[in-house]
DNA sequence: TGCATTCCTTATCTTTTGTTATCGTTTTGG
DNA sequence: CCAAAACGATAACAAAAGATAAGGAATGCA
């Protein structure tokens, strides 16, 4: 479906809307690049094991979720053109707390995080690269951070609603939503019950 | 009671453990590092100002707040030896959601965001400092998120005590906690209670 | 020292969420 | 095509947190 020259292509793409890299820069990264195609509830990355591996989704859907007391807390959703894989673990070198599994069939390209880790180090494009994306990261975790501390579950459900987001309700079954805004599926159907009034 | 150059190497000591610089490196900054002297109360940062500036707290205390409906929600907390600034504010040039704010009487050693980022942008041992900050941030800013979205209120005061922060309780009044946790001051007292039997 | 303020606890009451269970509906897999 | 599983809504009850108020201890300031 996805040829690699095409993965490439889209890869780079993405890349380049942080920082451009040199022809030379990207050439390093290209032969390390595979496509990786998961079925349903295959994974990415696993909880327990240190992640290995970063990714780009070309088609599908990913979940990302916390294992507690036997259940699933969600954390983020991956779709089409976003990077993927358990970063944290990757940098930290730590065991991943998160699992990353497959809501759809999904194919996404991938490289070695070991592979990616030397290109930061030797290529300035690559450091400068990695460095934007940890601050894109970082932002993203801090709105996150902020909306569990300051917003109520009502409140995280409706900018939710609003937010570039919007479409999630429509991709992702509601359970998993419920779980991403922190509160219980039963929960979240009583707000969507006291938000709709009529 | 300090001066720039025990201030100076204080920060550099700060720096060199995330990645060493060379002198000619470090010496570009040099000229443009201030101290900052805040009575309790003074802040840092404001809400609704872009940051200009990050610094690192020589001595006293530091409250990270955001502001909602009129009150106050704590996000950190930062210390002597610690890098402080709204550092979200800074990288993305928009005004900043969080004030921070003196808890006591500090001293800190500054310089202005837009001198460290000519720096990053210049020289690769600034570069890879710049990822690595983020990285940093990024692992921690993910713990916090992980805690507020997983552990209860109880779990979340009672994971504060085994962990690295328990000295907080003795340098921070309880409702300031109470907010870093998410909750109200009275009830955390309720927690504290339960969780001391007899 | 005295007075006001801040801080923490406790009590009461209300609101919200969690828990468990039930019931249609939809989806999935053999 | 059918049985099983997954999904979402809803109800009933329990548990926890928020809101408000009151009281006492500690703190700061004059």
């Amino acid at each position: 479906m996805y040829t690699l020259v095409q993965a490439a292509t889209q890869l780079r793409q993405q890349i380049d809307q942080f920082t451009p890299l040199s022809d030379d820069e990207w050439a390093r990264l290209v032969p390390h690049l595979t496509i990786v195609t998961l079925q349903k509830q295959q994974t990415f990355a696993r909880q327990g094991i240190t992640a290995d591996r970063i990714g780009l989704v070309l088609d599908g859907a990913l979940r990302q979720f916390y294992t507690k007391d036997g259940d699933e807390r969600t954390t983020y959703f991956f779709f089409e053109h976003q990077l993927t894989g358990a970063y944290m673990s990757c940098v930290t070198g730590r065991p991943s707390p998160v699992t990353i599994e497959a809501l759809t069939p999904t194919t996404c390209v991938s490289f070695p995080y070991a592979v990616f880790h030397d290109l930061l180090e030797t290529y300035p494009g690559w450091q400068r690269f990695g460095r934007l994306l940890a601050e894109y990261l970082m932002v993203a975790l801090e709105e996150r951070m902020a909306s569990l501390l300051l917003l109520s579950p009502e409140e995280r459900y409706l900018s939710l609603l609003e937010g570039p987001y919007k479409d999630l309700l429509q991709r992702v079954p509601q359970h998993y939503i419920a779980s991403y805004l922190g509160i219980t599926p039963v929960s979240m159907s009583r707000i969507r019950n006291r938000i709709r009034p009529r």
